[in-house]
DNA sequence: ATTAAAAATTTACGCGCGTCAAGAATATCG
DNA sequence: CGATATTCTTGACGCGCGTAAATTTTTAAT
């Protein structure tokens, strides 16, 4: 630190007594060399900080140390929560993670797919909005880049998927609410963007009739984002004039049930399932919020950890071995029912 | 592009019949060159999607077009929400924002600020930790790059700052619980990382004073970000066994209200102003969710538009004239009182 | 048309590093 | 100890672009 600056790894290789291309090697990868070699750089690492020029780096380098990872909406509390796993497990592995969110807006997507093209990620991970994707767009990302989809599938595209396995996840939840007390009926979007949404919409029909039950669907107008402002209209209207053939709501998410709960809070009807309650709602996807709604949500919660380390993984492998997957993998995670109070 | 694909600027600049020189020029600042030679570019640009290649362009250049955007916690719906917006302020500006987020971990505020060294970025908007940053860190990357701090405020450090002004909010808050009924308690964390939640402190405390009232602090013990939960757990403490000496209570924070209701309603204790009900509940900073709490939370509304646009806009101010801001600006925005059910 | 100013071209160099080939040094093993 | 396999050094080239100086062309103004 006392000695002048370093400027450049010409320098950097002198005062380290290792020449320069050694020196690159060991920052391409530091387990190339030989271990008396590393010691020496480290050594000298820790007296003259000196740090590689990333854009010289990366301008011969064919893949760089880059991940991006794409999400369709960073102000939805399930997609900060599970970007910053994915974030982090990038950053353990030594790859730089770059975070980009489409703020909604699926155009965004295509524009920040485009992006990543010029910083030559090693590769992708993203969260698509699925229906309203760019498909082709993102197709022909993944002919250029290792590229692994989590939360929303679609059907070829990507080297690999996870996600929650809805018909599962809806089915327990079915289950449980059948068990429990009346068979649920179903709150959701009428025109949703995620292929979750139809999933569980399905899910829903199918496990209802497994149940020799009817199922009930309601849908509630609205685009866009603002889930609960959408459940909290739709649904309270739905709830004022008393149009649900059953005393117990399933929601296709937990931010369209916050949305009935805050409803059903001023229509001044009691959730739960004790004595005295009115009607049951539940939700799915465990959201950061829903421990704290009044009262606390029964919903489904998302395995976030092992999505997001398996999708990581994953994709690590590929760069490891450096070749596409011989087949896409795809793997559903189940979903673990979250009993609180609501439902 | 039917063409053969164009490889560099060079090859570039021979379709487009214009010299590589001036095609540079034009990338750098298109208005830098000739209207008639700048149609010529972009005619060929939309023939041969070219673009030229970033690392390179950023190697020799002083400073990029990027700008780092720190906050301490993206899950945060706060944070993410002023994220977002000041993140479309810089894409709208022709700049790309890097935002960043240090995951709660004071420490990798710092980490992130190193990162961001070597991406020379043209600017820098930081939403520190306050207290917990490493504020010798903070202000050796003031000296090196043009920063502007949001949200916090750090005294000396970052060219500008811009945020909300906790006295005139909390201020505004406590009159009005006056006004309308009994005068408020002060809910807050024992030891906040955040230099608002000490200013909203001190502001209570003289507003209760000026109003002829005695202030009473009650503090809620707990390390991290769970506030909803240190909210519920602590809230639910101080309303089981009645500690409060009034009926009114003003948390230091929406996540702290959001906690404290949840509680509440567990205890059956009903919150609002009308008749029937046991206590008021009143938040600060118009979280996401608290149109959305049962009942619906009183708070007040920061302008993180107006905040994000001015630090956007004062940096930009700054990148253009390219010199330091003469004086340290510093610029509190007015809270907008949001009346709702809770109180 | 003349002239000065502005803009574009030509030529050339350098940025910091990746990477390759050939040879020298070092390590590994029987 | 010698033979072979690793690893390192030396020297050199190129990536794609920024940028500067000198020259030529274009534009604007007289």
């Amino acid at each position: 630190m006392v000695q002048p600056k370093i400027r450049n790894m010409e320098e950097f290789a002198a005062v380290s007594g290792i020449s320069r291309p050694t020196v690159s090697k060991y920052f391409n990868d530091p387990d190339s060399v030989r271990p008396s070699t590393r010691q020496k750089i480290e050594a000298a690492l820790e007296q003259h900080d000196y740090r590689p020029n990333v854009f010289a780096m990366n301008q011969n380098r064919r893949k760089t140390k880059n991940i991006g990872v794409v999400v369709p909406n960073l102000a939805d509390p399930f997609f900060s929560e599970i970007g910053r796993r994915v974030e982090l497990a990038c950053i353990d592995a030594g790859y730089s993670p770059i975070l980009l969110s489409s703020h909604g807006i699926p155009e965004m997507e295509s524009d920040n797919l485009e992006s990543l093209r010029s910083l030559k990620p090693a590769g992708v991970l993203l969260a698509p909005f699925g229906r309203l994707s760019d498909k082709d767009a993102v197709q022909a990302f993944d002919r250029d880049f290792p590229l692994v989809l989590f939360d929303a599938n679609m059907s070829d595209t990507g080297q690999a998927y996870f996600g929650t396995d809805n018909f599962q996840s809806i089915d327990l939840m079915v289950e449980y609410l059948c068990r429990s007390g009346e068979p649920p009926c179903f709150f959701e979007m009428k025109s949703p963007s995620n292929p979750n949404a139809n999933k569980r919409h399905q899910a829903y029909v199918e496990s209802m009739e497994r149940h020799g039950q009817t199922p009930h669907i309601f849908q509630a107008e609205g685009e866009g984002w603002n889930f609960e402002e959408i459940g909290k209209v739709e649904g309270g209207r739905l709830l004022a004039s008393n149009a649900f053939k059953t005393r117990t709501v399933l929601c296709s998410n937990d931010r369209l049930a916050i949305g009935m709960l805050s409803a059903a809070y001023a229509l001044d009807l009691r959730v739960g399932h004790g004595p005295g309650c009115h009607l049951r709602i539940a939700g799915h996807d465990d959201h950061p919020f829903s421990r704290f709604t009044c009262p606390a949500l029964t919903t489904i919660a998302q395995d976030y950890e092992a999505i997001a380390n398996r999708a990581v993984r994953t994709l690590f492998e590929m760069l490891q071995v450096d070749e596409r997957l011989p087949t896409r993998a795809e793997m559903l995670f189940e979903g673990r029912l979250v009993m609180r109070d609501s439902a």
